[in-house]
RNA sequence: GGGCGGUUAGCUCAGUUGGUAGAGCAUCUCGUUUACACCGAGAAUGUCGGGAGUUCGAGCCUCUCACCGCCCA
């Protein structure tokens, strides 16, 4: 039936839940609230595979929770991406041949603000196609006034309070971009590079000391040679000097533990001012810093003038050549090193000394260590918390300060001492700073912007109208959980969290933190743009629709391992869509919509019974499954039941029934196919919200939208049935049957049927009359004496019966023998090893009861089997 | 170098207080009967990475080794 292709409902069922206002949060409302903050991505982003898993993740807690009857604010936005935006903009000028500088920083921040109106954000449209419901009325940008006023208060009272403070450091340069980034924008690398061990002579001497070094251009702003004090073959020299080549400076061999004495020569060349572990060295001995590069990773005025304005990579050729012809180079190694990179320039990342703004986040990871350690915030799955806390626990300060325009301005104000004046705005900055120098001056903001992670740290309450004492404020924070991935553990989840306690009253922003695995492709390769083994979700929605790629997601999401996903996989959950699609159809066709309301209570048919305890199998799973955020045993557990009872048994027996004459039985089938069915949809609907909904609609005559109905409410049935168990064992045996024997479906047969046990007889008696017409069986003979053993039989075995078919031919014939002898070999098998576990003296005397009991009957039940076989096959 | 995760059917993966190993896909055989061929029925498929230990009993706990992946130095 055509009828449902997926192109024609999702946008109008889009449509139809805003105009309904089902995505808005209550804030008036008494129900209890349920958050959930949504990672902000990129204005400058598109939905790619990763973003579709975290989004829909989400949108299946939000769904569930809605319909679970709480007030549900899954908070939408974007943040502004600092660097990211900027390229972007700057990349389209450049394309008219315009460099931004040419037209200054207010006209290219109009210039940003223009394409953030226009392009900015079609992320946000994307993930309306995905289905997500955030509460798109109350969405948020960083860069907004609100959110802007935040990021000043903020800045201005950690200032106040020390923990933001302006330093001299070495900072990650990135020579590209020309900005400071942070530790966590710097990929270390691991490349192929060149050792160079480096002759430097001792002071009135012939004699040398040999560095190492993978950068020898740095050379001309050594200040030092470090040896390890243990070094017999160095320590002697402490105190004396070298002279350094090319430069031809007197620099001193000093000793410091840092050295380790194996590591290439055992002695260091020490550049404070463009190695981190040099600096600290410099730091203790008192060095000076030697700054020998520009902005642009060009050599300065501080090196002999022929290098002057060389790139740093030409200057390491002209290095080695000179070095090499003065014959000081000893040899060169080839080595496999870490090189640091800026993530989105790609440029080597030149250490770099300067000022720059820092947070102390040392002070501000305290608390939020301590908000994991005594369990106020959780990690889902646990072992994320070793990673969380090993970075806390070691944290360095945050530079917080990029050389950058797009962005939130520094609220710092230089007097013309530089002074630093810090305020929410230029006013307050000038009242401070008149009154600091007892007359009007003129004060110049600090030109530089924060990292975008600064804003993106505040967006649990900021995007609450913080610091405004508001309802939204009370209500929604902090909120219940956060679903990210942990490549973002560090940039923002510990960010979050320092900023959210320290602003919160001591309240961390989340109860818990679900970290999912990443997305990979089916090779389990990481996608990339430059490998091509990108999976486009908006292809893959728009082929197989959003359901199917949602439902294949969360049905891989199981904790503690990457997705590696294929279109396969999304075509095999497609096909659940139409499976269910077609119960419905069968449903219809049965009139089963229209039926008379029971009372659940009152329901007699076995087969009513068995689906219905199954359901409420299904209920627990998925409920322990969404608290646990085991997303694949959700979708598992309702996969299962719906094809492999509903759709496999439980409609197929419904045929029989329909055809019969027993009008009592008709309408319980009626009413019971058609509530699971309802059951179905509705847990199914966070998953699959489109189909569900359309479904509904279409089958059940009712107005009520899935979205905002409630969640299918628990029952219970006094009443278990076993009988059905029984039913599938002697139909799946008699298939079997037909299939290895070639007996074709359309030949009804005649069959005995015994079990050593009364019970299990009157259990199939029940069912008579379903086993008659699945079977394909025009009698049945119920069989208590020993007159069973016919020659005209063929016989089976099964879990609990031997049932006897009666056949055409006279002869138990070789192939059926050959059947009994391999049955009866595995059972043979099976009891050796039952058997030996019984025998077993310390088996029985440890094992508890029911594992005993268990064992003990399986032992009966071989026994039977093999006894059975062995008189079949003899008579 | 430190940390984390993985190794289970041909492929992708489930498998929590330890109790005769599961699913989907792919494969093979058969099949159009009140939904569904994007389907149904049936079949085949495993030293649960190697080794050792704890235990009456280990895919699961401990140790060790190997390989793969990620994060941090």
């Amino acid at each position: 039936m055509d009828i449902f292709n997926h192109k024609d409902y999702e946008k109008l069922w889009y449509h139809r839940w805003v105009e309904n206002g089902c995505f808005k949060a209550e804030v008036g409302s008494k129900k209890v609230p349920y958050t959930i903050m949504m990672p902000p991505p990129n204005v400058t982003g598109s939905l790619h595979i990763g973003h579709a898993l975290t989004f829909t993740l989400q949108d299946i807690l939000i769904r569930c929770f809605r319909m679970k009857g709480r007030d549900v604010l899954w908070q939408p936005g974007t943040d502004h991406a600092g660097i990211a935006t900027q390229m972007v903009v700057e990349r389209q000028l450049n394309e008219k041949g315009i460099d931004r500088r040419d037209i200054g920083r207010d006209e290219f921040l109009n210039k940003v603000w223009e394409w953030k109106e226009h392009s900015g954000g079609q992320i946000t449209n994307q993930l309306r196609a995905l289905g997500t419901s955030p509460d798109w009325d109350k969405e948020r940008f960083t860069m907004d006034d609100g959110l802007s006023s935040a990021v000043k208060k903020v800045f201005v009272k950690l200032f106040n309070e020390g923990l933001i403070y302006k330093d001299k450091r070495l900072v990650n340069w990135d020579t590209k971009l020309l900005t400071a980034i942070s530790d966590l924008e710097v990929e270390q690398r691991e490349m192929e590079s060149q050792f160079w061990y480096i002759k430097y002579t001792l002071e009135n001497t012939e004699n040398f000391i040999v560095v190492a070094t993978t950068r020898p251009e740095t050379m001309l702003g050594d200040v030092a040679v470090a040896v390890n004090p243990k070094d017999e073959r160095y320590n002697q020299f402490i105190g004396e000097n070298l002279i350094l080549p090319i430069a031809n400076r007197k620099i001193p061999i000093i000793s410091d533990d840092y050295t380790e004495i194996d590591k290439g020569t055992g002695a260091v060349k020490i550049t404070p001012a463009h190695d981190f572990n040099d600096f600290e060295v410099g730091k203790r001995h008192g060095l000076k810093n030697i700054n020998i590069f520009d902005q642009n990773g060009c050599l300065n005025k501080n090196v002999p003038p022929e290098f002057e304005g060389l790139d740093r990579f030409v200057a390491r050729e002209k290095i080695v050549k000179l070095l090499n012809q003065n014959n000081l180079i000893e040899k060169i190694e080839t080595i496999i090193n870490v090189v640091p990179h800026g993530d989105r320039s790609g440029t080597i990342i030149e250490p770099w000394l300067m000022d720059q703004w820092y947070v102390n986040a040392e002070a501000l990871a305290k608390p939020a260590l301590e908000s994991v350690k005594s369990g106020e915030t959780k990690f889902v799955p646990k072992s994320w918390e070793n990673t969380f806390f090993d970075w806390m626990e070691n944290i360095q300060p945050w530079c917080i300060s990029r050389q950058l325009w797009w962005g939130h301005r520094i609220p710092a104000w230089y007097g013309p001492d530089n002074k630093v004046f810090v305020a929410e705005n230029s006013k307050d900055a000038q009242k401070s700073a008149d009154l600091f120098y007892g007359k009007k001056v003129l004060l110049n903001q600090d030109k530089d912007v924060l990292d975008t992670w600064f804003s993106s740290a505040l967006w649990p309450f900021s995007t609450l109208n913080w610091p405004e004492e508001s309802d939204l404020l009370k209500k929604y924070y902090p909120s219940d959980v956060l679903v990210t991935g942990f490549d973002i553990i560090f940039f923002w989840v510990a960010r979050m969290m320092m900023m959210g306690i320290h602003f919160m009253k001591g309240l961390s922003p989340f109860k818990e933190v679900y970290i999912h695995a990443l997305v990979r492709d089916e090779k389990g390769q990481k996608m990339s743009k430059s490998k091509g083994n990108v999976m486009d979700p908006l292809d893959l929605l728009e082929k197989y629709s959003a359901d199917s790629l949602r439902f294949t997601l969360c049905a891989m999401a199981a904790q503690g391992r990457d997705i590696k996903l294929s279109e396969e996989r999304i075509i095999g959950y497609r096909n659940f869509s139409t499976k269910i699609i077609n119960a419905c159809k069968f449903l219809k066709l049965n009139d089963c919509y229209n039926f008379q309301d029971l009372d659940i209570s009152d329901i007699k048919l076995p087969i009513n019974i068995w689906i219905l305890n199954k359901l409420i199998d299904v209920f627990d799973n998925v409920e322990k499954a969404i608290t646990n955020y085991k997303f694949n045993e959700y979708s598992d557990s309702i996969y299962k039941f719906v094809w492999g009872d509903y759709c496999d048994w439980y409609l197929e027996f419904l045929k029989p029934v329909f055809k019969s004459k027993f009008s009592e039985d008709i309408n319980e089938v009626k009413y019971v196919s058609s509530f699971i069915m309802k059951s179905i949809l509705k847990l199914l609907h966070p998953i699959k919200p489109y189909l569900t909904e359309e479904l509904n609609l279409k089958f059940f005559d009712d107005s009520e939208m899935l979205i905002t109905s409630s969640w299918p409410k628990k029952f219970k049935l006094d009443v278990v049935d076993l009988s059905i168990e029984q039913l599938i064992d002697i139909i799946t045996a008699l298939r079997a049957y037909r299939v290895k024997n070639k007996v074709s479906f359309k030949n009804f047969l005649k069959i005995h049927i015994k079990s050593n046990n009364l019970k299990y007889i009157e259990l199939v008696k029940k069912n008579d009359f379903l086993l008659q017409h699945i079977g394909k069986l025009n009698e049945i003979i119920y069989v208590n004496d020993n007159k069973f053993l016919e020659d005209n039989l063929d016989y089976i075995q099964t879990e609990k019966f031997i049932l006897g078919i009666e056949k055409q031919s006279n002869n138990l014939d070789e192939n059926q023998i050959k059947l009994l002898i391999e049955q009866k070999s595995k059972a043979e098998e099976d009891l050796t090893k039952i058997e030996k576990l019984l025998s077993n003296v310390s088996f029985l005397d440890n094992a508890p009861k029911e594992v005993i009991v268990k064992n003990e009957n399986l032992k009966k039940q071989f026994l039977t089997k093999i006894k059975e076989i062995n008189e079949i096959i003899s008579n």
